[in-house]
RNA sequence: UGGGGCGUAGCCAAGUGGUAAGGCAACGGGUUUUGAUCCCGUCAUGCGCAGGUUCGAUCCCUGCCGCCCCAACCA
């Protein structure tokens, strides 16, 4: 297995410190394979940041030919669910990943969790401890004080061990006591500083129901599971550096069996969005958007619910560059790599999305006639459809001005335009209401310009999209916007504030082309000229927005 | 003020003693039956700041400055 880790570690092209560390690591033959681990809690969903922590874990394992593990962080049932579970391994499938045989749960190493804990206590390096909470904060001095050693610091052995057992057996109220480990009170290590590691909790937990009422904590579980499952590199975000030495302590003092390192790299962070577990769950709670799956969210089920192929997460992902330096990501960059992959899949259709009425004047009444369109224009593999032309049909409610600037090359008064893969169309007449608002376009054709070209050769300057009235379907189309205003939202609950009120805009009576009645849900198409959208999957009759075209039209209006 | 980490363009970053890659954004221009796509071009005399070593410093040394994380019986 050596040499085939060797000549993965010289076929890998991508490079970042931790892949050199693990290139040395395999090059000096520390390891018999190599072995990663993506751990989430089962306490939320996942989100576009874990995807770059999964992307990292698989990604190293299939480039250097080890094998990558999905264990859950199933050690606080005060807040994990069998739900989260479940959805998480549908994200991590979604995204491309496969663990195989290797699902784990630390709760599954409990048991030996617990004797390590014994050991621990038998060693002296171990006690439990009974002070309250906000009295062991106490103790625990500040980040410039040291801390002083709890009263129970030096319990012998034997009492240890009978309470530790008391503990486990139920005989203790939730937060009576704590196991300890006893390092060093006066560490510039806050995580050194005793740090608790078992706790009371009379709780059920999703997967060992009430066989315990002790649970150990993140420290206590994490490093074990990795040494359990012989991982040889553990990865995770800059917030855990601290919490090396104790790792470390912890894997050094007792007997485990293999002797994993852990690695740190900054998480991602994103603009206009956010990404803590804390404000996703609040969001969600709150109601202030609509579950866990809202496409608005950066979560994977959001981001797959908006349309966004699982192709490009990983190809924004592979742009990021695994580093220790933290900064934030422009949301510029996602949309960048959605909007390249959807350009070159995503086959083209016809909508109109604000629709105003247009009667071809000059077209028989109750006749039509279908015409050919391409599915891409780049790519004619994918062929061409059918769509219904008729006498009234709908545009764009934009596409119209009455009084046009001279750089407007759409439909005004006396303007001819290209109906796309139709016919050219000359505006004679628009018609209004008592508000004075335009409902509706009187025009005629030229009937020697079918499929969109002139035979004199005369030139128009714009192409708009369009829809026969007659055949089109309905739908509920819903625009999406940045859920935050600013790049980066406030600290604290402020965060709140900053919500961009815009976030989802809900277009209730757009028209598409017949054949998008039977569009799949999850396949993105192009929408020409408006973006790609997506068919809901939770609602036959909504298409999500996932993206924009980019639009240069708006910035030269804007600039007047 | 203790401990840990990080500072290269608006953003993400490569480079680590020999004269600043690449991507995103932005801005010009060309093609175009999507104001899309595509193509071409522009964009750091400068690498947080100040000294020092050196023929030569983003890279080595010293001193500052700034930002992030840590005082849950969360992960």
């Amino acid at each position: 297995m050596n040499d085939k880790l060797d000549e993965a570690a010289e076929e890998t092209s991508s490079s970042d410190f931790i892949r050199d560390i693990v290139r040395e690591d395999l090059a000096a033959g520390r390891h018999q394979g190599l072995v990663t681990r993506f751990p989430p809690e089962p306490n939320g969903y996942l989100h576009i940041g874990h995807a770059k922590s999964i992307c990292l874990n698989f990604g190293i394992a299939q480039e250097f030919g080890g094998r990558c593990h999905l264990r859950f962080d199933d050690t606080n049932p005060a807040r994990e669910e069998q739900a989260f579970i479940e959805a998480i391994q549908a994200d991590v499938r979604w995204l491309g990943f496969d663990w195989g045989e290797h699902l784990y749960f630390a709760s599954d190493y409990f048991e030996q969790l617990y004797l390590w804990a014994e050991s621990l206590i038998e060693a002296g390096k171990a006690y439990v401890d009974d002070l309250p909470v906000d009295e062991m904060r106490a103790y625990r001095g500040t980040v410039t004080e040291a801390g002083r050693d709890s009263p129970h610091r030096n319990r012998d052995v034997a009492e240890n061990l009978d309470l530790f057992r008391r503990m486990r057996a139920g005989e203790f109220p939730d937060g009576a006591r704590v196991l300890r480990a006893k390092i060093d009170m006066a560490s510039g290590n806050m995580n050194l500083r005793d740090p608790v590691l078992y706790r009371i909790l009379h709780a059920e937990h999703p997967r060992t129901g009430t066989e315990w009422c002790i649970y150990p904590n993140y420290d206590f579980a994490h490093g074990q599971s990795d040494a359990i499952e012989a991982i040889t590199h553990s990865l995770c975000t800059l917030e855990f550096a601290d919490h090396r030495p104790l790792y470390d302590w912890l894997l050094d003092n007792i007997d485990v069996p293999a002797r994993p390192r852990q690695y740190e790299f900054a998480r991602l962070n994103l603009s206009h969005t956010a990404l803590s577990k804390r404000r996703l769950t609040q969001l969600v709670a709150e109601n202030l958007v609509d579950g866990w799956d809202d496409p608005r969210l950066p979560t994977i089920s959001g981001l797959r619910r908006r349309g966004v192929p699982a192709g490009a997460v990983r190809d924004f992902i592979s742009r990021l560059a695994i580093t220790k330096s933290d900064g934030q990501v422009e949301m510029a960059m996602l949309e960048h790599c959605i909007r390249e992959q959807l350009n070159v899949d995503a086959p083209r259709r016809m909508a109109v999305l604000r629709p105003l009425k247009v009667v071809i004047e000059n077209y028989p009444e109750g006749e039509s006639e279908m015409l050919v369109a391409q599915n891409h224009p780049g790519n004619a593999e994918m062929g061409s459809r059918e769509v219904p032309f008729s006498r009234e049909l709908y545009v764009e409610r934009d596409d119209f001005m009455e009084d046009p600037p001279r750089k407007f090359f759409r439909l005004g008064p006396g303007r001819e335009v290209r109906l796309r893969y139709a016919y050219f169309i000359t505006c004679n007449e628009a018609i209004k209401d008592a508000n004075g608002e335009v409902v509706e376009l009187r025009c005629t054709y030229d009937p020697e310009t079918k499929g969109g070209n002139a035979p004199d050769g005369r030139k128009v300057k714009g192409t708009i999209h369009w829809v026969s009235a007659a055949h089109a379907v309905g739908a509920e189309v819903r625009l999406y916007e940045h859920l935050f205003n600013s790049e980066e939202p406030p600290s604290g609950d402020d965060f709140l504030s900053d919500l961009n009120p815009a976030s989802m805009e809900v277009l209730e009576r757009a028209w598409l082309e017949p054949g998008l009645a039977d569009l799949a849900v999850g396949q993105t198409v192009q929408f020409e000229r408006m973006g790609y959208f997506c068919r809901d999957s939770a609602d036959n009759a909504v298409f999500n927005r996932t993206l924009g075209l980019r639009d240069s039209w708006a910035k030269i209006k804007g600039k007047s």
